[in-house]
DNA sequence: TTCGTCTACAACCAACTGGTTGACAACGAA
DNA sequence: TTCGTTGTCAACCAGTTGGTTGTAGACGAA
């Protein structure tokens, strides 16, 4: 299920162990052993890691004789990148509005405080 | 597994109902039902992936009367914006250095091509 | 060639996920 | 009060995931 590329992407980083590797390779390039080495797991789980990964599209792997050095492949971000701030920024932007629609409601009915719907702002401070 | 706040916004995110469930919640506050009434599944099924986007902080829920209209919380993408956003930078810092000290090595020894190591802008050039 | 290293592949297992159906609680309306 | 609407919870099921172990291929070194 869900394999579309951007699917792909957010369940690649959705595993800390998998965020971690990408944090290293944002350093420099490595092989499959040399990723695994800090963990406790085996080799064949962070292989299996380096292929969701891949499949991603943030990772691309070399070969270099029996060595596959695996390499970061940043651009992938950008879509990422995109997708949320098309949100927030339509969010944030619908608050606004709310907020001066309701600064106006304030001004022309602040005797009529029983029948006002919930401030949105009131109800954004439920999540802490 | 992966319970940590990271991990949990972008497991919620790597699936397309509920990206879609968000992209709609960044247009206007809704409920369970009528966020539920476009897709071909339960109102259930609904109210689990609601559970998700809120056990990750991206959205609450208030209660009015038996309704219970869904929020949005835009400022978790901060979250991910942030960690994306490191890691981008740090990789793309490092390619250009790389960049600079291959081209010092391109005009010291072009006269050996052979021995030189691969150009790792060829190397990224390997994923589509 | 033989040996050791690095890696991938296959089979297996437990846990999680995304869906279902059924039961039920809360609430407004009649 | 009774009825219809809205939504949650619990149980269940099939598919996926993240881990394991074992086997085997590819390759440099001796």
């Amino acid at each position: 299920m869900a394999d579309d590329r951007l699917s792909r992407v957010f369940a690649a980083l959705a595993d800390p162990t998998r965020r971690d590797i990408v944090a290293r390779l944002a350093v420099e390039d490595a092989t499959v052993g040399e990723l695994a080495a800090p963990y406790d797991v085996s080799v064949q789980a962070v292989s299996k890691h380096l292929k969701v990964l891949e499949d991603a599209g943030l990772v691309s792997r070399t070969k270099d004789a029996q060595r596959r050095p695996c390499h970061l492949e940043a651009e992938v971000f950008d879509l990422m990148t995109k997708w949320i701030e098309r949100y927030r920024r339509q969010a944030e932007e619908r608050f606004r509005r709310l907020d001066a629609v309701l600064a106006e409601m304030d001004d022309e009915e602040d005797h009529d405080s029983t029948s006002r719907p919930v401030r949105h702002t009131e109800q954004r401070g439920a999540a802490s």
